[in-house]
DNA sequence: AGAAAGTGTGACCACTCAGTCATGATTTTG
DNA sequence: CAAAATCATGACTGAGTGGTCACACTTTCT
């Protein structure tokens, strides 16, 4: 784990100098994340996040090492969210004894990631833009936790799969199908994409993925 | 229409000069478009795209403005071919008369994106890689074409909505459903991750969209 | 209060990179 | 073959950019 580099620093919990520390770090973190959205995360200059956070430049290096450290910050506790979940939803599969116990795993999942998105918004959409590219510099780190979601997503899937609740595709089928609908779908409504009623979409969406990748109840076509 | 660099040349078709063309031009592309897929579009400069041709610097800017425009001269072909498909699809979709014709222009849809995947693979997976990124400089003809298709799909989702074909979602979530889970396991099998046999997918996908989304035949569940 | 420690600032430095251009080599043209 | 046109080359320039640091100022500690 990475040490933030504003650790052992002097003053009282609610000092004026705790205060000011925190406020510095929400200018150059919302400085960041909103140039970061609009450009990308490479263009984004130093200069122009201390700009944008009215700060000098000298302050960004006195909280962080780099750009990368900046993104580690934000993205730290999104990513403990989401991957927890997946642990949560893994380990109450492991669990279940019949088919709507696995059914509430599931749906207990997706409400923890509802939830995650709306609270983290800026972030969750930063990660759908960039975590596709190339795992260099940066965006590494949202190359990885991309990995890391697959991985937890095919594990999860593997479970509905030996459970016969899930048809007989490769388990990573499933999952990224899952996870590639779901994101582009997120990505659109962060965007404000015309999708509808952004309301409706879990529900559509869940029918949609139930239906497809179940074992059929009946025997259609 | 962006005048291609390459226009009036001396010397006639198959002349020495017209070959050395030719082949830097090849050698500038691929030389681009590894590096583009193994570090990201930004951080490649010019610099390292010569070096990686053996080629010096200047001969680049006799072929190219910039790097958006030797990007653009690899996209243009893999552009022209996905969203003319899209089109065609759209127009079969229009004419046909039954379920079962609509169906044959979806399949002749994924047919010719099948022959286009692999006939392009590695610019079917820099789009991949980079086309949710923020639409800036380089990036931004990537983004408009990922705009593009979304929309094709939308239209085609949309007709196969008014005819009854589908289930009542708004046609953006069928659509965007579709493009999201197709570019996700077109990406893990481009990047040779692990989803098994790659020639089993399409058969997967195709039975999975389709019970997700089309009205379910007998009413289960 | 006074000393000590921490903090914000922006000028500054070394380095990188996109794009230019003078030069000499190669190809075409007539 | 010789003149004219085109081409490849890499040194060079000017505009940034990441990161540092001396300095002045603020807060904390004793």
């Amino acid at each position: 784990m990475i040490l933030q580099k504003t650790q052992r620093r002097p003053g009282p919990q609610g000092g004026i100098r705790d205060t000011n520390r925190k406020e510095r770090l929400r200018a150059l973190g919302d400085a960041a994340l909103r140039l970061f959205l609009e450009r990308g995360l490479d263009p984004v200059t130093i200069d122009d996040i201390t700009q944008e956070a009215g700060v000098a430049k000298g302050s960004f290096y006195r909280y962080f090492d780099d750009k990368a450290a900046l993104l580690e910050s934000l993205l730290r506790p999104v990513r403990d969210e989401v991957l927890g979940a997946l642990a949560t939803c893994a380990r109450a599969l492991g669990k279940a004894r019949d088919a709507e116990a696995m059914f509430d795993a599931y749906r207990a999942l997706g409400a923890v990631l509802a939830g995650a998105v709306l609270t983290h918004a800026g972030v969750v959409r930063l990660y759908l833009q960039e975590n596709r590219g190339a795992p260099t510099g940066t965006r590494q780190q949202l190359a990885t936790l991309s990995d890391e979601i697959s991985r937890s997503a095919i594990l999860v899937a593997r479970k509905g799969h030996t459970h016969g609740l899930l048809r007989k595709v490769h388990p990573a089928v499933s999952a990224l199908t899952v996870v590639g609908a779901v994101e582009r779908l997120l990505l659109a409504v962060l965007r404000g994409e015309e999708v509808g009623n952004p309301l409706e979409i879990p529900q559509a969406l869940t029918s949609i993925i139930l239906e497809g990748l179940r074992v059929p109840a009946t025997s259609a076509r």
